[in-house]
DNA sequence: CTGTTAGCGCCTTCAT
DNA sequence: ATGAAGGCGCTAACAG
């Protein structure tokens, strides 16, 4: 009973016309040549028969197919799945649509990528990866697509966009200094990681504008998993005297690792332990005691990178490295007063 | 420096034959009559020139597009993340890519798969959505492509992969009752929702067998958020006596919010009470205590729902509803015999 | 077994 | 201001 899709033709047809003028009053970007008479009266035949252009054939004859790609390592986690969803936002208000792909890890890297790119499926590529630099950077090019990364910086990539996370490790240290502590250990991330390295410099920097010593400071790479937080946890309360008052993690994913390692060993958060993260997400209320945070812009860190894609496709925009201040920080109960 | 991106035509010139001829060995469904010499020859044109088809031209002509829609409400949910993750996997395998589209809430209903399928961008729907059924249902017939429901099933839609929830509900409630729990109280999910249905059915199913009176069972619909689980057990809670001893949650992420109120009632866990919930996910490990669920088959619906979807775009499967069993029962720290 | 032909639906010079 | 014509890259009859 559904009758079948018009396209130009039809238009062009119930209009009165040909299917260039239709053509030309539809893609409409140029302000045409086009009397407002039959302009108008294109418009209301694309109306009465509910024409959507063909993507296909308008992608084939331009060569452009109005989506982007977009790369993932992990789903699950809440970074990603938030700046999926700001670039699925900011694409649609641009009118382009995401076509997603995992990174099969165990394939050759960036399989994913040339796999969408060379058959013509997207116009750029959104990269979050946690490759190293090189590769990465040689199969990205090879694409022949411009390509912005998410939550990371290489060095000789042009287009990212990321945290400020200096200033994010600075906000989260400063809160424990405020509250009193002295004793600050850190569970880093990885700390061949842009992130991981940058927290780091700002958890020392904030030590040191504090008055106390960044390099006695205890650091523990845990990395960005549960698995990793808990074990740079133990680590840290197996290292001897004395004790830190406080940690601030490298992430929220870490820090519940390190919380599940605290209360197994009999150490009550804030009271014996204050524990802050990076990064806010639901999890955050969802464990005990809820965590402090500093909340990141990661949504938007996804719409600023399809922006950016978007202009570069289009040739508008030269690209470049947007640096995202974080939000703001966010006390729950896990942080508290040293108590001695 | 990267050169023109070669064709069809290309690999005919270097093997020296018609763009005809080097089509049918690509395409290679069927034995076609080709000379396996000739075949050999244009395979290693292919190779050599790293031919890759153009999507947009083949799709153009067959007009299928070896891409699937995939629609969720919600992206930071584990349940959604994960059967994307299962359709993207099995897509993978079947040669079709994954377009991606929330579901625009405040927009009118639909919009998103709309726009997806009358663009010819997609051969079929995979849909996860939370709407009422009516309005949902007349939109996808809408489109014209061929969908697949996962996580829920409507009245009417005919292909659907869905959660055996009785079953996944009698497997947790049969752990409490064979802890020893005699007051077992229900944190719902969606009263009026498949789900929620099915897993009170297979609650009330597993008292009666325990031959525990199904109706004076405390139950409390608590939806699948945070908030909606805390406000549900404050809810149980303020109830009167005499309290349960163990509550069985719909879902993982209600069940934290009931663990948040249970720690702030002072309510030890598992000791004061027992926990378990339906799905399994990394915040399972993450609260505290752990808790003990019922492991579901989420990436293994996506897998499935992608599968049947396919099917269908080919002609080739009929479609109908598969029930998946859950996987089993992990027991973690929230359950233990009742104290009295 | 292989080449020829004819579009898929659209955009875009080039005329008029 | 509008129409005519060509072709994006590919596949699928139909010839030979």
């Amino acid at each position: 009973m559904r009758r079948r899709k018009s396209g130009l033709r039809d238009v062009a047809q119930l209009a009165g016309v040909d299917v260039s003028t239709v053509s030309r009053v539809l893609t409409g970007n140029l302000q045409q040549r086009v009397s407002s008479e039959t302009r108008t009266r294109i418009l209301e035949a694309a109306k009465a028969l509910d024409y959507q252009p063909n993507a296909l054939a308008r992608g084939l004859r331009t060569s452009r197919t109005a989506t982007l790609g977009i790369v993932v390592p992990q789903l699950d986690n809440p970074v990603f799945s938030s700046a999926i969803r700001g670039a699925e936002l900011a694409a649609g208000r641009l009118a382009y649509s995401l076509l997603i792909a995992h990174r099969d890890s165990g394939q050759r890297i960036g399989g994913a990528y040339r796999r969408l790119a060379e058959t013509h499926r997207v116009d750029g590529l959104l990269v979050a990866s946690l490759d190293s630099d090189r590769d990465l950077l040689v199969e990205l090019r090879g694409t022949g697509v411009p390509f912005v990364l998410m939550n990371r910086q290489a060095a000789g990539a042009a287009n990212a966009v990321v945290l400020d996370n200096e200033r994010a490790a600075r906000m989260a240290v400063g809160h424990l200094v405020g509250l009193g502590h002295r004793r600050i250990a850190h569970l880093a991330g990885r700390l061949e990681g842009y992130n991981g390295q940058g927290r780091l410099a700002g958890f020392r920097a904030a030590l040191a504008e504090a008055g106390l010593d960044p390099q006695s400071a205890p650091v523990e790479p845990a990395g960005y998993s549960v698995e990793g937080g808990a074990a740079a946890m133990q680590r840290l309360l197996a290292s001897g005297e004395p004790q830190p008052t406080a940690v601030f993690a490298a992430s929220l994913i870490s820090a519940t690792g390190a919380l599940g390692v605290l209360h197994a060993a009999g150490i009550a958060v804030p009271r014996g332990m204050s524990v802050v993260a990076l990064h806010d997400a639901p999890v955050a209320s969802m464990v005990y005691p809820a965590l402090t945070t500093v909340r990141t812009p990661t949504q938007e860190m996804g719409e600023k990178a399809a922006e950016m894609l978007i202009g570069l496709i289009r040739g508008e925009a030269s690209g470049g490295t947007i640096v995202l201040p974080p939000d703001d920080l966010v006390v729950r109960a896990s942080t508290a007063p040293p108590a001695d």
